[in-house]
DNA sequence: CGATTTCTAGAATTTTCAGTTCATTTGGGG
DNA sequence: CCCCAAATGAACTGAAAATTCTAGAAATCG
């Protein structure tokens, strides 16, 4: 029955019944991903991740939104099979009628129910909580956030001849995060990982014209808390991620900043730390760079 | 214009600001359904029983449904002081996007007030909007959890003989969190890193009895690709933890995770996946060693 | 019960939109 | 490096939608 890329149509389309409903489409989309062009991909990519979208507006209004042309739009839901992008847009309608009750409905129990106490823990499971926890520990985040002190942060790495990053073990993958985005910022960072056990050595290129970026959640690493300290003795600018205020690290620090914990999560997590950890790529990118964020548009922003 | 038929009339005509919100516009509509005729009050009742066809219909279908001509809507949306059907409509879109609980109600309409003018964007500084995206990634991912697919991927970690973690780029510090976790859970894991270029050499080392945990973001690595392909080649099981279902790792998978991200950033965030991660590896611990999870109350789960 | 006002439905008009066309660009193969 | 085929997006077109207009129906009042 499908007969392909077939003959006479002269139609590389998706011949047969085009997915009905919004499951099926993903699948589809899915299986026929690598075949589409460069353009129709990045369609393929923005419709399964903003379907909401796609159900509500115009096809000139999305295509705004997807940065493509409105041709574009239409010749994807052709090549998809259907008859033309109302006809597609039937199931992304559907769908919103149909999978509504989601979220809501299950957060507000979640909610609801870890307010409370241990009790009804069972309707739960521990997994959904960590999703949860993490959910609590940004919305704190965003509470007690402070813009100036991610200003000041921002400009100490942007001043700085050299940026050290330092993180080990847990905040490891935090470091690494900024790193990466300050190479791709193309400034000069170093990250302290300790391969082959030099972290310590190289720290002592350090100087006051430089600024170091410290990363710590305890138990807080013996070498790091040591290269803090040969750093606030060089009177190099700290920038510190921790936990609490109150460790010797954040105590070292210029800036510091405290992210909160995932309250109910009986194992740290690290979604909280790294929205900050965007926070200040983003914000530094920009200060680099005025305009630079409002443009990359579609996620590409550093090209990763 | 001609504002109704005279000024002295004691008009209810809409003419001030019409509600900007549909809790607004319900009450709005409760307060002045005496004073409608008798068909708009029955519009008035169709309209408020039925928001979400009015977000999603046109003016004809939605008379069809309602059983009025289609310029009774039009007259209706006029009454209630908007500019016609479209201008009314537009709070019925926003409600199905915003009227939900939680933060991402916030995003939700914050997300079609910038969509429209960029004028109100001074609102919430892009900072805050990095974690009001994450927040919003978390709760996509809550909804879309299916527990039974992290059971399938911890039942392939937990039987594997060794698991390999590959993760190159953006992606490298969720793999590096998951490698510290299960070599703190004592198995006998292998992070791919390619350091000294050896990946793609140590990958020939998997066998049908491991297990690989690959993830991967756009752009996907090639090494990453063609060490995922090499592993299906093998039969080796593939765990997958991507943006979408729709690339080359995603589809060779035997489970496959698609992490939402945050719709309207402009660089993607890695809290969201982050969450799953952590989700893994809990749900290893606690399989590895039912109990642990629970006892283990105060962060120190894993020793870190 | 007739005169006057208000409301309604559908026809007429204007506006917006989806879908098509075609000149131009892009990228791949020789 | 050039050429050709495929893909793309700007401009266009026809269709459908929204809105306005108007004749007449219904309600209201003297």
């Amino acid at each position: 029955m499908p007969q392909g890329r077939d003959s006479r149509t002269g139609r590389h389309a998706g011949s047969a019944a085009p997915p009905r409903n919004f499951a099926l489409f993903v699948e589809d989309a899915a299986r026929r991903h690598q075949d589409l062009s460069r353009r129709l991909q990045q369609i393929s990519r923005f419709v399964v991740q903003n379907p909401d979208a796609v159900a509500l507006d115009t096809v000139k209004e999305l295509a705004d939104k997807a940065r493509v042309p409105p041709s574009s739009l239409v010749r994807f839901a052709q090549v998809m099979g259907y008859s033309g992008f109302s006809d597609m847009q039937e199931i992304f309608k559907s769908r919103m009628l149909a999978e509504r009750p989601g979220i809501s409905a299950k957060l507000g129990v979640l909610r609801r129910e870890l307010g409370e106490s241990g009790a009804s823990a069972n309707a739960v499971s521990p997994i959904e909580r960590i999703a949860l926890g993490d959910i609590a520990a940004l919305e704190h985040l965003l509470d007690g956030l402070s813009l100036k002190e991610i200003a000041r942060a921002v400009a100490l790495m942007a001043k700085a001849r050299r940026v050290w990053i330092l993180g080990a073990a847990r905040a490891y993958p935090i470091a690494f995060f900024l790193y990466n985005a300050l190479i791709h910022l193309q400034r000069d960072a170093h990250l302290l990982d300790n391969a082959g056990g030099l972290a310590a050595d190289h720290a002592r290129l350090m100087g006051r014209h430089d600024a170091i970026m410290a990363v710590a959640f305890p138990p807080y690493p013996e070498d790091s808390v040591s290269i803090v300290r040969a750093a606030a003795e060089k009177a190099v600018p700290i920038i510190a991620m921790t936990d609490t205020p109150l460790n010797p690290i954040a105590r070292a620090a210029t800036v510091s900043f405290a992210v909160p914990e995932a309250e109910f999560a009986y194992l740290r997590s690290l979604a909280a730390p790294f929205s900050l950890a965007q926070m200040l790529a983003v914000s530094l990118a920009e200060s680099l760079d005025p305009g630079s964020v409002a443009h990359a548009a579609d996620g590409e922003a550093f090209g990763w």
